[in-house]
DNA sequence: TGACATACCTTGAACTACTATGTATTATGC
DNA sequence: GCATAATACATAGTAGTTCAAGGTATGTCA
């Protein structure tokens, strides 16, 4: 039974990779563990979950891949390109503006 | 073409009504501009999605509806139960300890 | 009579994350 | 020498949820 669509996850992954990958370039399962660690442990994405937004990212040209083998194993990294740059300020935009909303409901100190 | 599934928009349009009925029973026409308004404008929901979240945590009893006789017309007020205060309770840990994750990786002071 | 705000509701589509599974190679344990 | 784990990439299918757009009806103001 496949559980998904688990709450406030909507863009995150394409959010923190993208964010990590502006720091500086990774391989996918690398990534994988980047944003466990990077977290501290809050966040936690699957490789089935993270190769797809690559792809995906990659394909409208957020991302560039340069195939390397590395211990005759072939590794793709993935670096940030100038459009990724933007993509990923909009998105840091909008959960700023998301985050903010919802914090000034949550945090009223509730007087019942 | 609906647009549709923007960045982080999943599981708040529920974390918001409940959280603004835990203050005070309202009615969804009500709660499409309370929404906005607590949120500063940050966040607006559309009728189609008040309402179906409204229904589907009244079936689930996270909500009791009561009809009241206002002016002539038939007003549905939405009240937490006890149900609901536990849900509220779990998406409120949810979104801070995703809150908290992206927050740890976003605040990175990157020395490129 | 017209226009607009209030108030409620439904529907269809599109998006996206998730689990599960598969393949292949290298390193480790016994 | 064999089994297991870790590395590394990939796809399929599912399912949950938001969203725009439309529909109905009443009250109010000009």
């Amino acid at each position: 039974m496949p559980k998904s669509n688990p709450p406030f996850m909507s863009g995150v992954p394409e959010l923190l990779v993208l964010r990590l990958l502006a720091r500086q370039e990774m391989y996918g399962y690398e990534l994988v563990k980047a944003v466990r660690a990077a977290t501290g442990e809050a966040i936690a994405l699957g490789e089935g979950v993270v190769y797809p937004v690559l792809h995906s990212l990659e394909k409208s040209r957020a991302l560039s891949a340069t195939r390397k083998p590395v211990n005759g194993r072939t590794r793709v990294y993935y670096a940030l390109t100038a459009i990724g740059r933007k993509r990923l300020d909009a998105l840091t935009g909008d959960w700023r503006r998301i985050q903010t909303g919802i914090e000034s409901v949550l945090a009223e100190t509730h007087h019942v």
